[in-house]
RNA sequence: GGAGAGGUGGCAGAGCGGUCGAAUGCACCGGUCUUGAAAACCGGAGCUCCGUUUACCGGAGCCGUGGGUUCGAAUCCUACCCUCUCCGCCA
């Protein structure tokens, strides 16, 4: 969300941002709408305001009249009918305002979709294999540290079983990283993944991503008796219970930023990319991941330097892990609405011939921190909005692709990462069973 | 799942139709006193929104959340959310 009057004073800008994020506003609406807002505020302010008065003289039992009666119950009406027309319009405003996009930075490409992203940075060696390779799914079977079929049959389309030292090095993964950002200061959590709306609509995963969330029904009544469901949902990454941890509060300056990692299982429904990835362990309906957030002092220029480090940090991961990579920066058409700049990691994967995302690295400025009224108050009394920032540290099994793919050898096992191997009783090798 | 109690300012805790944005205590800020501090005493202080002559000026709202009753609601009714206690069940 973007305040109201920078809205009104940017409107060219955000114009062109709006298109060039593939997205479509109607800004004119928008302003209509905030008019009709601020009027109705205004006339039942007075209308309260009379009331209040009126009110006041019938304290008095001696001034107490039907007269003065029947004018507050005029009043009131009036109110009533106003504040309907006020809540109405209210829906209409806010329905507006949590789809209109953040600004971007200047150097964000500009760009329709991620054809149009650009590489900033490589590292890494693409490994060069003497022998014909073999993909994931084929080592996973093989090595017997996958299972798709019975994934499949337990858990439907996307299902999967990790299995021996597949299940382990995923829990290695997780817990080399945690321990690495524990190091680097960061605050370990482990998130709820069953969250209300709220925290979704802040972190602007709603309404954009709505179909991409799985929502899970609670069933109560209504006063009618009517069946209600407040429903809760699955967080797809504890980003959104990160940073909804601090909805709602004034943080003081002093203690900012604050850097949290939190670990959970993700969930994804997956609609909307049926025919997408469909083999194998790249688009899964759950995996395990830690993520990291930084809610920081309204600053562009720090936001910045704290989006480079966030940026660094995955980098290390990838670099302790020996993995091929490149960062891009991603462009306008693909970064999502409330992004003011973002990069991606994309680390080499073999069968797939390409570079795939597995690190996601975003500064939104105050975009969602106003959705989860998330402000701090300044050394000099000020309240502002904060910033945010996050970014993955790590997520499997997409990882494991490229951990397995870039590790398999000649014979058909896969050399385990010596900085892993301390989590596998220091194995250095996944061979066949027997 | 059953039974009961309760949600008020940073915290504790009164208020149970108009005199309540809200007593009182603690904490906080300023002052007096003091060599300094403490104590004591005096004074001050919340947030959100709207408007403008942008002035800490005017107005509105905020006592878990929404709806209702009333000329008037922190106070009454109602639904929902949450917390606590006891019983039951359970990883």
């Amino acid at each position: 969300m973007l305040d109201i009057n920078f809205i009104k004073e940017n409107l060219k800008t955000l114009a062109k941002v709006t298109k060039d994020k593939g997205l479509k506003i109607d800004y004119k609406q928008l302003l209509k709408l905030d008019d009709k807002r601020r009027n109705l505020i205004q006339e039942i302010d007075e209308l309260r305001q009379k009331r209040n008065a009126n009110a006041d003289l019938l304290k008095d039992p001696e001034k107490r009249s039907a007269k003065l009666i029947a004018e507050g119950k005029s009043l009131k009406d009036k109110i009533t009918a106003l504040e309907s027309d006020y809540n109405k319009v209210l829906v209409e405003y806010t329905e507006i305002m949590i789809l209109v996009p953040n600004v971007i930075s200047k150097d964000t490409p500009i760009g329709k979709d991620d054809k149009d992203n650009k590489e900033i940075a490589k590292w890494g060696e693409i490994p060069k294999f003497k022998f014909k390779i073999k993909d994931h799914l084929q080592l996973g079977k093989d090595l017997d540290i996958l299972d798709i079929d019975r994934g499949v049959k337990v858990s439907g389309f996307r299902g999967y079983y990790l299995k021996n030292e597949g299940a382990q090095m995923q829990i290695a993964l997780l817990q080399y990283a945690f321990n690495k950002m524990i190091a680097k200061g960061f605050v370990p959590f482990i998130t709820p993944t069953l969250i209300k709306q709220e925290a979704l609509i802040g972190s602007g995963h709603f309404p954009f991503g709505k179909e991409e969330v799985y929502q899970i029904g609670n069933p109560g009544k209504l006063d009618s008796g009517e069946e209600i469901k407040e429903p809760l949902y699955l967080a797809g990454t504890s980003e959104p219970s990160l940073l909804a941890f601090h909805a709602n509060e004034t943080l003081k300056e002093e203690d900012l930023p604050l850097k949290y990692c939190g670990s959970s299982t993700c969930y994804r429904s997956e609609i909307g990319s049926y025919g997408k990835d469909t083999k194998g362990l790249y688009r899964v309906h759950e995996f395990m991941k830690i993520e990291q957030v930084i809610i920081c002092q309204a600053d562009i220029a720090n936001g910045l330097k704290l989006l480079e480090e966030l940026r660094g940090i995955a980098e290390e991961v990838l670099q302790d892990l020996k993995l091929p990579y490149h960062v891009i920066a991603v462009c306008t058409g693909d970064m999502g609405a409330g992004k003011y700049k973002m990069y991606d990691l994309e680390t080499w994967m073999p069968s797939r011939n390409a570079y795939s995302e597995t690190h996601s690295d975003s500064f939104l400025t105050d975009w969602q921190a106003r959705r989860l009224n998330l402000k701090y108050k300044t050394k000099d009394g000020e309240t502002k909005y904060a910033f945010t920032l996050n970014n993955t540290v790590i997520a499997s099994p997409r990882i494991l692709i490229a951990l397995w793919e870039n590790y398999q050898n000649a014979d058909g096992s896969i050399t385990i990462p010596e900085i892993l191997r301390p989590y596998l009783g220091n194995q250095e090798k996944i061979s066949p069973k027997k």
